[in-house]
DNA sequence: TTGTTTGTACAGTTTTTATTGTATAAATAG
DNA sequence: CTATTTATACAATAAAAACTGTACAAACAA
């Protein structure tokens, strides 16, 4: 017979897994999912030697660890009265989560592509001029790629916006 | 002074190595997202022999990296009447990747997600009536927390069936 | 049928990433 | 000011992932 306590572990198991596994599709390792859940069931904030206690690894570990998390906007540091240690605490509302943290992913892509085309664009452009005519037709193809690419990229910075004023909202409620 | 042939080249490079740099954020390592630059640019779908003579790797490497990104959908088989060997043609149609992809990374996660709810919370509803005044407090607590959850993957599977009926193009245009 | 071609499984290797322990700088306490 | 505490930089190690060559099974050709 298992005592309430040991059911109680037994259910937060159950959600630690699931995290470990679902974080990993953002690119976060296993052992740094299992830490974000640690946070997440926590009471309150915690500090870098309470996680490294919890989760029986290095402090060093926690450190890196709950970097990446507050930087993919998983958790936030905090600030107590009187207390020195830093103190972290998980993002429980993953409404929040989900748009910092794809804003932030699609802001990045937007930008690095829209660099990338800005430099390749004027090329192509000069060579829909040239005198080879193998070199001219695929300088045209692929000027028609880069514009279909520019399309696609003003939507995701659309679809950006509307996550960061909160209008995405307004289409897909959240009940 | 840089032959045409150099310049079409150089423009390729930068949308390349773009293109290496913003799939690693979708867990695509750089040496096959060049390997989907290589069929971006591509004439017409490519052979796993072409691509390995084009990208200089094995075709072992070839055959684990087109299975990659045809599973994610950012690529696709097809077939060409007489032609015996697998051919493989970059999807340049962002938008379908870009609905394709998430669609099958959200539902996943949905679904892991809602899969452990459900065997953790009978778990932690019993511990609500717990003797254990502590257990007790925190089964409620992580009660609320998964109903919080279940709030929010409520919301994503509705974005998700947005995205798959076109939905979504509604209330954000392609232009 | 037999002989090729094609894609991939598998084992071994290289490269990258994760993790740790130690050392140290910055911040706080006394 | 000096002591201590705290987080992190750094180098070393462990673990995981990427990549390759070989071997082989399935598909096709003759």
């Amino acid at each position: 017979m298992k005592t309430d306590e040991e059911k109680l572990e037994e259910a937060r198991n159950k959600i630690t897994t699931m995290m470990a596994n679902t974080m990993d599709l953002y690119g976060i390792p296993p052992s740094i999912g299992r830490l974000y859940a640690t946070l997440y069931f926590s009471d309150g904030p915690m500090t870098l030697d309470e996680l490294k206690e919890a989760m029986g690894m290095s402090k060093t570990s926690m450190s890196t660890g709950v970097r990446k998390l507050e930087n993919d906007h998983f958790i936030n540091k905090v600030w107590e009265k009187g207390v020195r240690k830093d103190l972290y605490e998980a993002q429980t509302d993953f409404f929040k989560s989900f748009v910092a943290f794809y804003c932030k992913m699609w802001f990045r892509e937007i930008e690095l592509n829209m660099e990338a085309i800005k430099k390749a664009e004027p090329i192509l452009k000069e060579l829909t001029n040239s005198k080879n005519l193998e070199v001219k037709e695929k300088a045209q193809k692929d000027m028609v790629k880069l514009s279909n690419a520019k399309e696609y990229y003003e939507w995701l910075k659309t679809l950006v916006i509307s996550l960061e004023n909160g209008e995405i909202f307004d289409f897909i409620p959240k009940k």
